[in-house]
RNA sequence: GCGGGUAUAGCUUAGUGGUAAAGCUCCAGUCUUCCAAACUGGCUAUGAGGGUUCGAUUCCCUCUACCCGCUCCA
């Protein structure tokens, strides 16, 4: 019986993340840097494989969509533009009794009265101090305690440091150490007895260290829609702090204002910048996308989870435009509706957003099963209308059963035509696409059908809660599509390959019991990689390693399949050991170069090796010219 | 950023105000036969910076990183 103590499933999957050499922390010899992590062999391996799947699923397997591969750095228009300048500002407040932390622009807006009081004293200094007073009276001197820059700008400190001239030393000590001079609120609701408020104000006090405190200068005020404290108890929060998570920099050496840049937070919008570059020069029509890989960059306020929400991080996305639903409309007659039994295998004309953002969620989900992330450790949370951007019109987020959490590995937004509208207003260079097919369905429509069609658009963009336009540029958005020009619509797969890694790593983590030849029960780890992501696919021995024509002859099945796979030579320690090594590694097969490989125990052996397989152990003879024929295909 | 916890070798742990211990891993060697075998030898550590002290890995302070919660999202 072993009386080690149970690790948490994490710490085990970062321990041997190091060990093996999966994941490392960045700048480690330093002390490492917070919200950085670096891949090692294996882990680059592992990343570089779940790369070439995203890529080749989405791209070189269609017709429909191509890559780019864009800077990290942009001109900065392009994310005020975006709205990324703004709005990954965010402004946090702390609650001060709690210090539960707000999205200051979140909390709840309450009206009511405001309790604020000027300070409190401890019991212990108020009954040290209050025989001594000279006529002063204890609350005027604790309001006159704590002071900062700003307080002795104001005059306090006069007011401070005649009231310690005229106390004696004796009562300005005893009240000193006891007491703070610091205000603070609590709001309280309509209807709610003032007492609830000193028990929140008392907790403020106490939290500051003073016991059975006693309040001074208690005043109320009436106050409408206020943001400043917290819903829950009331207490007043600190002042919003803004946290901003764009990475600057500077372009150019003097590092002025003038020269200031950003890292990518995203990367998107490169995608949209480059719209039309793609269009111009690649043939592709509406339907089609635009996919992109690389690093992006965020300032979180709390990197956590290991790799799982990093400062650097690296993305995979997908931007797929469509025609407008309006336009398919015009071309097909009508919108296909999505529903349950709706065939998404091949996409059709009549598809309007809807079914294309359904489409590609079934997509992705056939990726992810294709690497091994099936039903059973995957999950789906459709975003309500509450949590949805304005200009989304639908977001639905696939999740992974992480051992800490299930958590996000991928967002599939309908954003509209939000973004290239953005690009097109800020840039002043059009964004449309010209759609012949569009234009000629529309010539097909007489006067009537098209004002029809405008009143529509104008009744339902007045009926919007936010991001209505005006009734006439609705009209000359109509008009423009009745010439087949318009802004494409786009359904965003927008995937973090981190977390896809950190997802393969947390699943492919098995432990096995096994009992040795002595009989002592030992567990090893198992990395069960679907072979098509595994770091190396194959791994070669010679049995011994003292035996020159063994040595040989493993080297020569290595250099063989070295060629065409990511393969790994092995001769330290014993047999065994060289095993467990690639399990750890999540090698899916090994090979052995044994005495028989060389024809000792007749010619039918001769020229074949053991084939042993990592998940079960098992073993096959299988003739070196067959090898690749059997692998590549279990591995691609 | 706030609150709580942690920091000794590649990993898992031990220990001490006075030379830092072990197992596993790793490296080299012996071994003709397939799942961390055995034997021999070897490398490697007190997160960083201050302070107290004759002397600090140990006591104190600061910082950093990691883990949990708040928060956030790819």
């Amino acid at each position: 019986m072993s009386q080690t103590k149970e690790i948490p499933l994490m710490e085990k999957i970062v321990s041997l993340c190091k060990r093996r050499g999966f994941i490392f922390q960045s700048s480690e010899i330093y002390g490492g840097i917070n919200g950085f992590w670096d891949y090692g062999p294996l882990g680059a391996e592992l990343k570089r494989n779940l790369r070439d799947t995203w890529w080749r699923a989405m791209t070189r397997d269609r017709e429909d969509v191509v890559g780019l591969d864009a800077t990290i750095i942009m001109h900065p228009a392009i994310w005020k533009a975006s709205g990324h300048v703004d709005t990954f500002s965010d402004p946090m407040a702390d609650c001060m009794v709690t210090k539960k932390r707000f999205r200051a622009d979140h909390v709840e807006s309450q009206s009511g009265t405001v309790y604020s009081y000027l300070g409190a004293i401890a019991k212990e200094g108020r009954e040290a101090a209050e025989p001594l007073l000279a006529g002063e009276k204890l609350g005027d001197v604790v309001r006159h305690l704590d002071f900062d820059q700003q307080k002795l700008n104001e005059g306090f400190y006069v007011a401070h440091d005649a009231l310690k001239k005229k106390l004696e030393p004796a009562v300005y000590d005893a009240v000193e150490s006891k007491a703070h001079g610091v205000r603070f609120s609590v709001l309280l609701p309509p209807g709610k007895p003032p007492e609830s408020a000193r028990k929140v104000a008392v907790q403020f006090y106490e939290g500051r260290g003073l016991k059975e405190p006693t309040l001074f200068g208690e005043t109320t005020a009436k106050i409408e829609n206020s943001r400043a404290f917290n819903p829950e108890n009331g207490a007043q929060l600190t002042e919003p702090k803004p946290f901003n998570l764009m990475f600057h920099t500077f372009v150019g050496a003097t590092a002025s204002d003038d020269d200031k840049a950003y890292l990518r937070p995203e990367t998107a919008q490169a995608i949209f910048a480059q719209f039309k570059n793609v269009v111009d020069s690649t043939r592709q029509k509406v339907p089609f996308g635009i996919c992109q890989i690389g690093k992006a960059f965020r300032n979180e306020v709390t990197p956590r989870n290991f790799t799982f929400r990093s400062r650097e991080f690296e993305q995979m996305e997908l931007e797929f435009f469509i025609k407008p639903d309006e336009a398919i409309e015009a071309v097909c007659g009508s919108v296909v509706q999505w529903s349950e039994s709706a065939d998404l295998s091949t996409p059709q004309p009549n598809w309007g957003w809807e079914m294309w953002h359904r489409y590609w969620v079934a997509q992705r989900t056939a990726y992810y099963a294709g690497i091994g992330l099936g039903a059973d450790v995957l999950d789906y949370y459709w975003q309500g209308k509450a949590d949805l951007a304005h200009y989304a019109r639908a977001c639905v987020d696939i999740l992974f059963k992480f051992p800490f959490g299930t958590e996000e590995l991928e967002g599939i937004a309908a954003r509209g035509d939000f973004d290239l509208t953005a690009h097109q207003n800020a840039s002043g260079k059009p964004q449309e696409f010209f759609d012949d097919e569009v234009k000629q369905a529309f010539a097909k429509w007489n006067d009537e059908q098209r004002a029809a069609l405008v009143a529509r658009k104008q009744a339902e963009n007045a009926a919007k809660e936010k991001g209505a336009l005006p009734a006439e540029k609705v009209a000359e958005w109509c008009e423009r599509l009745f010439k087949g020009f318009y802004v494409p619509h786009v359904i965003e797969p927008s995937a973090g390959l981190d977390r896809l890694a950190l997802a393969v790593l947390a699943l492919a983590y098995t432990e096995v019991e096994k009992t040795d030849a002595k009989g002592a029960k030992e567990t090893v780890t198992v990395m069960r990689f679907h072979p098509r992501i595994a770091p190396k696919k194959v791994a070669v021995f010679p049995l011994l390693k003292n035996k020159p024509e063994l040595v040989a002859k493993a080297r020569s099945v290595y250099d063989l399949l070295k060629k065409h796979l990511a393969a790994d030579y092995d001769e330290g320690g014993s047999i065994g050991k060289r095993y467990a090594r690639q399990d750890e590694a999540g090698t899916p097969f090994c090979v052995t170069v044994d005495f028989d490989t060389l024809g000792e125990r007749g010619p039918e052996l001769l020229d074949t090796v053991t084939l042993r397989h990592r998940d079960d152990g098992s073993q096959e003879r299988v003739k070196i010219s067959d090898l690749l024929g059997r692998l590549l295909p279990l591995v691609s």
